[in-house]
DNA sequence: AGAATTCACTGAACCGGATAAGTTGACGAG
DNA sequence: CTCGTCAACTTATCCGGTTCAGTGAATTCT
């Protein structure tokens, strides 16, 4: 089957090529007659811009990138990323815009990454994730002048917008909760030492312990997968002193250590109380469920989507707060026995 | 920054745009020396060939495309449609072929979906995936002569190329391994009932209960949500006969249907034996781990996506079978009590 | 030696849109 | 009645690659 162009649409219309275009586009230099005529025409036989065209002569290719720097293992349990995805294609998919993604498994792949789109010429933004401290990609980014809104700070990312949720906020919240439940003994299990929210989370955690007058604020870190959550979890929980509430930094880890607990006979909550960041499902079938910190990830995507958005079509974005996580109490914590 | 182009290197070798061309393609037409200087300037300078000008001349926009149809609290919890994704990324990369993705809410605006990145000539292929009986996607893919591969078979695809696993011979394993363990009373949790390989393995549990002369071969249908599998899983278990086994047709409908069971006062294994298809680290954190169907489904997408980019080549592509589950037994089966 | 072939490369057309610059014809003002 | 203005187009150029039809020189063949 041919592909309709514009040229088949100026045939049938009588009009030049550049008519069509006009009218197309919404642009000044037809009459409005002719603009429905032509319109008429493009429904009827399917037309659809070639997008290859349009990006070669005009700006955009309306398309953004975003890759995903995890192992695969970690990504398909995850569902941090699939629902942020989802949060973006409801934004993307209003303006058709098109996502293109690509798995990597180092930052500096990743910056590999972002340097080959640009000189394609593919996308006209990507979506950063997983901000660290003194970031490589950040200059690069600066230097390709491509527009982007990164995720996971607060951070320093010079001009480059930024949208982020307040763990700060909510873990203070979380240590207020458990303390006046009644613990003294609170431990956290971390995510990924290297994230710069992982350490935003961190610091959060010792000042609130630390005001608070707790003796010590552990943080074990890990990297997201059930299993090293689980293998944190039973260091904490074999000492003499153990814990009496576990934080951890995603909804895997957690249910890990839901089920290290029940394999070494403590009571969940009645020895143990345990709070997962990110609700997911998930939070809720296990038993019992999760008490969580909820917050709207696909939202939390389609906010970080319309920033981007707005950064392609060049109006000044900043720094944006959204999607901060509360606290959803649940089966999982109560006071210390 | 500008980007480089062709012109750039030309300019800078002393040769014309269709020497540089020609040198960095591989083809006949330059010597050697001349292309390994052009090879070298376009090294140098971070050549990137500009993908709308090559899609535009040439054929391939080098990217396929993958929608996704489910909605968006299931995508996120559901682990095999990352692990797919990561699948087809290790071999698209590998040849520099982007994904593009759409998140979809019917087949209809899937089918939509397609007829736009066809006319905008934004893909060379598609991959389809939950393959419907009489699916409305594959007269229009055939229509579009757009190169596809159908994961979610064996069906009826035409011309179209298929990868599929042996579901069911994994269900009539599975229902022989736990009639070995004395089980007479199996259940089953489905997946979404429309979807083909639902009624493959719905048929095949129903013959190979038939065939081993247990009474009734009954499937409750769900979605693959948590909630759903939770509330089959107590309609199943209020019976007065009840089961003393379930398959679930994926993990987190099992997981739910664990803590369905424990809520009610059911041991598992004792009292209730389950199986899950589909085996993510999930099932061996929860309490008893969770016997499940193990497939490499990241193996299962770089298969599809090996046989769509021989598709978009031109090669004859049939019929394939890839990443069959078999059973990993792990806590969760046992005789019946 | 002269013709034929091969090699290495150039120049120009082309893909399908966007868009700047030029060309009409109608209309209103002076 | 003529000039200027403006709407409604057309024409031509450009984007950055690919590719085909030359072209001149070197090599091979007879």
């Amino acid at each position: 089957m041919k592909r309709p162009t514009i040229a088949d649409i100026a045939r049938r219309a009588g009009v030049s090529k550049g008519a069509v275009s006009y009218a197309l586009n919404g642009q000044p230099g037809v009459s409005e007659a002719t603009r429905q005529r032509i319109v008429a025409i493009a429904q009827e036989i399917g037309f659809n811009p070639n997008s290859a065209a349009r990006a070669l002569s005009g700006a955009s290719a309306r398309a953004v990138g975003l890759t995903l720097c995890r192992p695969a293992r970690i990504l398909s349990i995850e569902p941090f990323f699939m629902g942020l995805i989802s949060g973006f294609e409801a934004e993307l998919a209003a303006r058709s815009y098109a996502l293109t993604l690509q798995v990597v498994s180092t930052p500096e792949q990743e910056v590999e990454v972002y340097r080959r789109w640009w000189g394609e010429r593919r996308i006209d933004g990507v979506i950063v994730t997983d901000l660290r401290e003194n970031d490589v990609r950040i200059p690069v980014l600066q230097q390709l002048q491509l527009p982007a809104v990164v995720i996971g700070g607060p951070g320093d990312t010079g001009k480059i917008a930024q949208v982020w949720s307040d763990d700060a906020g909510a873990i203070t919240e979380t240590v207020r909760y458990l303390v006046a439940l009644g613990h003294r003994r609170i431990a956290r299990v971390g995510g990924l030492p290297d994230l710069l929210h992982t350490r935003t989370r961190t610091r959060a955690f010792e000042d609130v312990c630390t005001s608070l007058g707790l003796n010590e604020a552990v943080t074990m870190p890990s990297d997201y997968t059930g299993e090293e959550g689980g293998r944190a979890t039973r260091r904490l929980l074999i000492g003499a002193d153990r814990p009496t509430a576990i934080i951890y930094d995603n909804d895997v880890m957690a249910i890990a250590g839901l089920a290290v607990a029940q394999e070494m006979g403590l009571a969940v909550p009645g020895d143990l109380s345990i709070v997962a960041w990110d609700d997911s499902p998930l939070c809720s079938l296990v038993h019992p469920p999760l008490t969580a910190l909820s917050r709207d990830i696909a939202e939390y995507g389609a906010h970080a989507a319309r920033e981007l958005l707005a950064a392609i079509d060049g109006k000044q974005v900043g720094n944006v707060e959204a999607g901060t996580a509360h606290l959803t109490p649940r089966g999982s914590t109560a006071p210390p026995r």
